[in-house]
DNA sequence: GCTAAGTGGAAGCTCGCCCTCCGCTTGTCT
DNA sequence: AGACAAGCGGAGGGCGAGCTTCCACTTAGC
């Protein structure tokens, strides 16, 4: 592969990590080249589709993703932290593995996508027992809540992020 | 007006209602028609383009969703009430009041607007003195929570709203 | 220098939604 | 009952946003 064209694959990734990060897993692919400073062509010879493009960032950024859970014990404090990191800092990924995209026949994507379900359960469920979180809060609840911060990022304000997590504590009465 | 056709106008209003309170305020026109069994065309006929439906509904709706706060006394308690009432049963009136549409010519519509704004600060702000709300908690963020319960009603579980209204009350260390 | 690899972006296409239009139906009045 | 205006449905034309292809031009690498 000629050099130039490896640098605009990689300014092609970084663009969309950002790109999505900001509108989301369906953001025009047009948007993203621009971000690149690229023309689409060049986009769809590296990436024949949207999906191969989301499959190669899912492959780039799962590691960083699922490490940021650390090696910690498992309960509310380590989830929680993860939460908060996870939309700050991987929004990006995280948009691409919640996003509602039809997936099955990209391996890295489902990988990624069982791999955070899997950990956030497990989570959860020791989150539960330990009696750090409510338990009307489901895996699913959460997950949903990050694919709200990270595919929908304009619709509800960041700093209310926290305030919603001390709410999923139990109630001090 | 003819009989059939006052129906049919009463039909389009409600069907808008509840087609708003599902997708959001930009609901394809079609969607509203069909689940008011009625054509496009009549829906076109009654009211000439989606902000004059819009329109409407808000001079349908306003008083409710404003009585809905009650005559008690300005507070977190009443403002919380009233946020978790809107949610459950003014959600499409709130999804056309809190919409990005542009509306200079619409009275109704921008009378809507000020006086839940209005309102919402005046409730915000003796909720901050009477130290119910965390003062990080802005009139605005609260107008973007209702938003994107009503606009884009999918995005997140409601009955994670009240754990979010919990966590905007002072801490108790 | 030569050439194959790489490039940008105009152009064509699809798709979803907006709104108009008109032949048919129905309420209303005599 | 009959006439006729009012009302109706939904096919269809138009439009804009975004996807993808294509090809004349550029450039890295030998």
């Amino acid at each position: 592969m000629r050099a130039d064209a490896q640098r605009n694959r990689d300014r092609i990734l970084s663009a969309a990590a950002e790109v999505v990060a900001e509108l989301g897993a369906e953001a025009p692919m047009e948007t993203i080249a621009r971000r690149a400073n690229v023309g689409v062509g060049t986009l769809y010879r590296r990436f024949p589709d949207r999906a191969a493009l989301l499959d190669a960032l899912a492959r780039e950024h799962a590691e960083c993703l699922l490490d940021a859970f650390g090696q910690g014990p498992r309960g509310w404090k380590t989830l929680r932290g993860w939460i908060e990191w996870s939309v700050e800092h991987g929004r990006g990924a995280l948009a691409i593995a919640l996003a509602d995209v039809p997936v099955d026949d990209l391996p890295e994507f489902v990988r990624l996508r069982e791999r955070i379900a899997a950990e956030l359960d497990a989570q959860v469920a020791a989150a539960h027992a330990e009696g750090g979180l409510r338990a009307e809060v489901s895996a699913d609840d959460l997950s949903q809540v990050l694919k709200a911060y990270s595919c929908h990022p304009m619709t509800l304000p960041s700093h209310l992020l926290p305030l919603l997590l001390d709410g999923m504590a139990p109630p001090t009465p």
